[in-house]
RNA sequence: GCCCAGAUAGCUCAGUCGGUAGAGCAGAGGAUUGAAAAUCCUCGUGUCGGUGGUUCGAUUCCGCCUCUGGGCA
């Protein structure tokens, strides 16, 4: 695990040669065909050459979600495992490892339609006479909302409207999941690549998006632009820096603001990224601007984590 | 050289009919159950360009200086 642009895909590469291992891309904009510059997506050599799952498996005009990915991941493993190798999971979505680490309630799927029918009654009263709405039929769950958060609001009023039940009451229905959590069926070395200082990360973060530009991050958009039938409302396309050349192609602004636009949104990507990192149980650190504080060198990595294993007790 | 307009938070700017100032963006912290690279919440003391003057009191009015635009020579 690790924000964007610490280097994850690297110390993967290396892990490689270490490890009879197998990547899983824990990354939700990855998943999506067509978005390889601008999603720092590994080049063709290295994905012919290491076995890696879960990389440009969806259309961008198909939305991914954490369920989906948890249902891709979870059997993915087995297989895995039962190759007599080593899942490595690799990414920046927290949310994923959360879902393989905690579950996922029994809850319905999202439901275009119904979506779109919150969006069009939201955009005439406002979230937060939603939100009032949502405290008649789930007051619990409203009031772990504030009345301006629009997705969680319109998530909870779709669970209602498709079962007829609550959010709050679906997930509190203990051993009704949907996705069970992985409880003590592997062992686990929980890997954080964290910085002291977010310097470094920020000089990383502007110089890879400017070499993105070289490499055609742009005319890459446009192609997703000509198939006439994807738009920002789309998550593929909300994506950290495909939403602000999308935008700057629409008229909106000059190519400078764009470009600060799009790192600004990564930095503030990478923050997020670090909150949920910040207090991870069991995360083992490996500081990037710091390298007395780690492991020296990756063989010292990889013997720590066996290390680590092997002081795990076996159920 | 002369005339005009600016000079206020890291950036772009608002404002104070004279009682030491506030938005957006950036930044920081946080939340996170089928969109998560998403979505949302919280956080604003800065010689109000410098210097003299008027005043009980000046960032605000007046003079001079410096710098930046624009115009005229």
């Amino acid at each position: 695990m690790g924000p964007t642009a610490s280097g994850k895909t690297d110390l993967a590469a290396r892990l490689l040669d270490y490890l009879p291992a197998e990547i899983i891309s824990v990354d939700s904009a990855l998943v999506y065909r067509g978005m390889d510059i601008g999603s720092a997506k590994p080049d063709a050599a290295f994905l012919a050459r290491a076995p890696h799952h879960l990389i440009d498996i969806r259309d961008p005009g198909d939305p991914y979600s954490a369920a989906d990915f948890a249902r891709d991941a979870i059997p993915l493993m087995a297989e895995i495992s039962g190759r007599g190798r080593i899942p490595l999971l690799v990414g920046g979505t927290m949310l994923y490892f959360r879902v393989l680490l905690e579950g996922l309630a029994e809850l319905p799927p999202s439901d275009p339609e119904i979506r779109a029918a919150i969006n069009r009654e939201a955009e005439r009263c406002g979230w937060p006479e939603m939100h009032r709405q949502l405290m008649l039929v789930d007051p619990t769950t409203a009031h772990q909302l504030h009345p301006n958060h629009s997705q969680r609001i319109q998530r909870a009023l779709e669970v209602y409207r498709l079962t007829g039940r609550t959010a709050s009451e679906l997930k509190q229905r203990a051993g009704h999941w949907t996705i069970r959590p992985m409880g003590d069926a592997y062992q686990l070395v929980q890997l954080g690549l964290l910085a002291h200082s977010r310097q470094l990360l920020h000089e990383r973060i502007a110089r890879r998006f400017s070499a993105m530009l070289e490499h055609g991050l742009i005319e890459e958009v446009k192609q997703l632009r000509q198939r006439g039938d994807l738009s920002v409302d789309l998550p593929a396309i909300r994506a950290v820096g495909y939403r602000q050349v999308w935008d700057w192609l629409d008229g909106d602004g000059s190519c400078d603001e764009m470009v600060e636009r799009a790192i600004a949104a990564t930095r503030q990507l990478a923050k997020r990224q670090l909150t949920w990192l910040r207090g991870w149980p069991e995360l083992q650190a490996v500081y990037i601007d710091d390298p007395q504080s780690g492991p020296r060198d990756i063989g010292e990595l990889v013997a720590n984590s066996l290390k680590f294993l092997q002081n795990s007790p076996i159920y």
